[in-house]
DNA sequence: GCCTAGGTCCCGTTG
DNA sequence: CAACGGGGCCTAGGC
């Protein structure tokens, strides 16, 4: 279908403008170029000039690539305004507001300029924190024979608390689910919210669902006397429900 | 310089294998074209055939991008392995072990084929905590005055203490700098440290330095009878190194 | 707009 | 290797 169009080098810099300004509404723009970089906002940086690739998105976003790396050495997020001028060579201007951020990229040697338009899909991953406290919820039997569920990301001044149970006794469960590898911060985060009820004179208990635990958040569970449930008991049922949704 | 090679389309799988297995040793690789991409590992996502750009770099990186989102769509960090084949069109296998992950890409119509020699330098950023947190060795008395370092970057069970002052008094200053605006979780982490001292009988308390606080941090903040340094006081200063710097 | 928290976070540093 | 915290984090969801 012929999506990509590629300006043929070399040229003139009123060309690139023009060119650039042109498919940059409807997509994504690649130039391969040396590039200098400069960047001021929350904070600040230069880059000399280098070869580097640079991407311009549709909805504002701009990277600046190099040969290393998953992260762009410079960036603006989406929703910034690009400005494009020839003065030491072609000069690329994105400005973002709040926070008022900058970038300004000069490029001399340009060897790739490509307008592709790309697709914009929603994608679905799945094994998220989020299908786990859907396990807790649908199971939480796992947690505490005969306890029930009182709610689902229940909002206290102090953050969201993944799942709410009640135990058989009475008393409270306060349930943090992590994905991954419990940290210490994770048990603070929990402390804190079980703190929250108990100030009120509720009887809360911390229970921390999760595959594992670094050895200090272990430590500071155990002062807490909070449990740890490990959900790689049930994580035989995640992968059989991943392997259905991969497959299509 | 010429240090983009671009293949010319159409062409057959094989060679563009060759090209790519040649060229993706010391070039950042971009190809565009429909991209059917599965994802396992950490999580597990499943992306229907769509046009796409796809960036094999040198070091393992790959990234596969839409027209929208500064985030790629799926991809590698560095140190993946990738594979190439001829299958139901041009097959990207990029594996990574530890954790264990695997991004499969299906090519079937590719518009660009490219591959750029890209710098790979090391970036200088400018204006970040570890900026302020010197400031803060170099100025003590903007905490208190008198105050003394004890030292900086200290070791706790429960994380790095930015930086420890010693007041007139004999107290211990327990230094927390943020370089934005101070959450809930940056006032319970310095709880965490100020309580590590208590409990060993050293009477501390937590200041934090930091350029604002939000609603909920303030009261958490309030509640254990921390205190808040503005460090917008001395941010003229951090500015004009800043620029100093950006000029050049 | 602010605030909170998750993320296939990435990334550097240190033990 | 694991663990911890910063990051111009980004992104989504509430309010």
């Amino acid at each position: 279908m012929g999506s990509c169009e590629v300006l043929s080098l070399p040229t003139s810099c009123e060309d690139m403008k023009r060119f650039v300004e042109r498919s940059s509404r409807t997509s994504t723009v690649l130039i391969v170029g040396v590039a200098e970089i400069e960047y001021r906002g929350r904070a600040a940086s230069y880059a000399a000039p280098a070869p580097r690739l640079v991407v311009l998105k549709p909805d504002g976003t701009l990277l600046v690539h190099e040969n290393v790396k998953r992260e762009p050495l410079n960036w603006q997020p989406p929703g910034a305004v690009h400005s494009y001028s020839c003065e030491e060579g072609f000069v690329i201007r994105s400005v973002r507001r709040s926070p008022r951020e900058e970038v300004r990229i000069v490029l001399r040697g340009v060897e790739l300029v490509a307008a592709c338009r790309l697709a914009s899909t929603e994608l679905h991953v799945y094994g998220r924190e989020e299908d786990l406290a859907r396990l807790v919820v649908q199971n939480p039997h796992v947690v505490e024979p005969g306890a029930v569920v009182v709610g689902r990301e229940i909002r206290t001044p102090f953050g969201k608390i993944d799942v709410l149970l009640r135990a058989p006794d009475g008393r409270l469960l306060v349930i943090e689910v992590k994905n991954e590898k419990a940290t210490v911060a994770s048990v603070a985060q929990l402390k804190r919210y079980v703190e929250y009820y108990r100030e009120r004179g509720i009887d809360a208990v911390g229970v921390l669902v999760a595959p594992g635990i670094s050895e200090e958040g272990r430590r500071l569970l155990m002062k807490e006397g909070f449990r740890l449930v490990d959900s790689s008991s049930f994580t035989s049922a995640k992968t059989r429900s991943l392997e259905s949704y991969i497959t299509r």
